[in-house]
RNA sequence: CGGGACGUGGCGCAGCCUGGUAGCGCACCUGCUUUGGGAGCAGGGGGUCGCCGGUUCAAAUCCGGCCGUCCCGACCA
């Protein structure tokens, strides 16, 4: 394509309120513009990139035999109710009537839907089966952020798996992590693969496929030593035992203006956060519940949905909090209590000599026993890793590392299968439902990733097989009637060569040409200028600014050579 | 939903405190000069100052309400 004939508005200012990287790159060269929050239109450059993001997708689903398939995006009620999430995803599913007033939803995700298709495989003969589509999702997310990196429109490929056991959901679900290491091996992007919650999915195994950026945001918790990789949300480590005194007396202390751990540590009879409950009140699906941690310890929401299997879990209001124990945050126990329940992190078990709020503003207790002195209804991993702390498969320290999160694969088992009636006979001629799995990439987020991944201080710099175009030849004057022969004879070869060539024609300044080509990130480019009257042109690469003197003859077959490897990996 | 910030041509901003009929840079159009790292000069086009209401002779400016956007926390690809 001929520069001066596409629209690339590129901006020398990135807009105000961008914060990410992507976001304010993507914006300035041209590839998107924001319609309103969290929905983006993709321009031409933009949209490039994007179908070559999803083509390489297509190409590792293609890979383990994946079958496309392209479903509504829009989808009555009634499936949504049969499966129950009608009533459990909440107001993240963009809901509406359509005339006749009957419901209707968004698709934010397509289990129920593929299991509605599924419905039509009658033999466990026609099993296993691989389904996937690329195609848009909607969410009602409650911050959409970072440009294409949470928006609550966006294309995702789903994938789902039909199998008769768990051994054939097993494989499926191998397939899908190899095939999505591959596919992100080809985008450029250094993913972890890491053990995950499941989340809204529910289900027995998750990984998700993470990449560390600061724009990220998931912490993931990794050793360098063994290779342990988790999510925050599932991830444990090692804690040192702690030697607490053999008994102690249970005593009531004032404690006047101490309302934190750490004015705790301080104050006269007080404790090392350590050796103090921190006592924290929650509302769990709507019941107030006491959850108890080390003082020294933080809270994983995620960790206490999973594993109280709450839909929803909230900090309770301060005046709840006080109409339940009588006293405000900052002097809270469970010391006594017994109307509400007492949830306690593993870290606090058989722990003596503690200190913890007494529920009465300016008072604590020291001298805690938990066992003796907290009627604990159930013992969990509550607790967030934190950097530094021994891996719980070696020993060694952990790493936590900001991600995004660029794909997520899941076992889901027989649940959407029985709700929607997806049932195979087996060899017995028994009706069974089928065993599932989901797996899905984010397009646009993995878009924003490699431009998160791959980018300097003078613009974006796309790896070959993303690169809206390979080589972008810039013609340094438009006067320099040798430069512009000598451009266009390369360009023409070029596209002969099949190569995805940009010509700058426009009639504008070398600077101006050469900003543009290294804001809009083309992996190669060829800079026809005052050496073409010689015969010869410079050919420069993006990533690491060197630059080559070239025969005008060899340049293009020069080029091919260059490209060659890059594509291969594609 | 809780906390914070912001809303003035396409983008970045000033003006607001102390009301007086909208300005700067970039981008855009015309002309001349310039032409290998975001050119110079001259001329020009484009803005119901987010919306609604109030105060006032007069509101971008003061007051109230609403809407929107961004950032930090609870959700997800």
């Amino acid at each position: 394509m001929r520069w001066s004939q596409l629209f690339i508005p590129t901006l020398r200012d990135a807009p105000a309120d961008a914060e990410a990287a992507s976001h304010k790159l993507l914006v300035r060269g041209g590839f998107i513009r924001q319609l309103h929050a969290g929905h983006y239109s993709l321009l031409p450059l933009g949209l490039r990139v994007h179908d070559k993001v999803e083509n390489i997708v297509r190409r590792g689903m293609e890979e383990i035999g994946a079958q496309e398939f392209l479903l509504p995006a829009m989808h009555p009620a009634s499936i949504w109710q049969r499966s129950g999430r009608w009533d459990s995803v909440g107001p993240e599913m963009f809901r509406f009537r359509d005339r006749k007033e009957a419901d209707l939803a968004l698709g934010m995700t397509h289990e129920e839907v593929f299991s509605e298709i599924a419905r039509e495989v009658a033999s466990y003969k026609s099993l296993p089966q691989i389904w996937y589509q690329i195609q848009w999702k909607f969410r009602d997310e409650p911050r959409p952020k970072s440009g294409l990196l949470r928006v609550r429109e966006f294309a995702m490929k789903d994938s789902y798996s039909f199998d008769l056991d768990d051994a054939g959901l097993d494989h499926a679900f191998e397939l899908h992590r190899e095939a999505y290491i591959r596919i992100f091996e080809r985008l450029s992007l250094d993913a972890l693969a890491v053990q995950a919650s499941s989340g809204m999915m529910g289900g027995a195994g998750s990984v998700e496929f993470m990449v560390p950026s600061p724009a990220g945001e998931d912490d993931v918790a990794c050793c360098r030593a063994c290779g342990y990789a988790a999510n925050v949300e599932r991830a444990t480590s090692r804690v040192a035992p702690v030697q607490d005194a053999e008994s102690a007396e249970l005593e009531r202390f004032a404690t006047p203006g101490v309302r934190t751990i750490a004015a705790l540590e301080t104050v006269q009879g007080g404790a090392p956060a350590h050796r103090q409950i921190k006592t924290m009140v929650m509302v769990i699906d709507g019941s107030v519940t006491l959850v108890l941690l080390r003082g020294d310890h933080r809270l994983n929401l995620q960790k206490l949905a999973d594993s109280t299997g709450a839909a929803e879990v909230r900090a309770a209001e301060p005046a709840e909090t006080f109409e339940h124990l009588g006293a405000h945050p900052g002097s809270l126990g469970a010391v006594g209590v017994t109307g509400l329940p007492v949830l306690a992190d593993h870290a606090l078990h058989g722990r003596r000599d503690l200190a913890t709020g007494a529920n009465s503003d300016d008072w604590h207790y020291r001298g805690v026993d938990v066992e003796r002195d907290i009627s604990v209804g159930r013992w969990l991993d509550l607790r967030e890793v934190s950097a530094g702390e021994p891996c719980p498969e070696c020993g060694q320290p952990l790493e936590v590392l900001r991600c995004i999160e660029t794909g997520h694969i899941f076992k889901l088992g027989r649940r959407y299968a029985e709700a929607m009636g997806a049932t195979v006979l087996d060899a017995e001629g028994i009706e069974r439902a089928v065993n599932m799995g989901s797996y899905g990439i984010g397009i646009g987020r993995a878009v924003a990733a490699v431009a998160e991944a791959h980018h300097d201080d003078r613009g974006l710099i796309w790896p070959v097989p993303v690169a809206p175009y390979e080589v972008v030849i810039t013609v340094a004057s438009m006067r320099d009637e040798s430069a512009v022969a000598v451009a266009e004879r390369l360009y023409a070869e070029l596209r002969e060569q099949g190569c995805e060539v940009l010509l700058d024609d426009r009639d504008a300044r070398a600077g101006v040409k050469f900003a543009d080509s290294e804001l809009i990130g083309i992996p190669w480019r060829i800079t026809a200028g005052r050496a073409a009257a010689d015969g010869a042109v410079e050919l420069t690469e993006r990533a690491s600014g060197d630059t080559d003197r070239v025969d005008t003859s060899a340049a293009a077959a020069r080029v091919a050579s260059l490209l060659a490897p890059a594509r291969l990996s594609a």
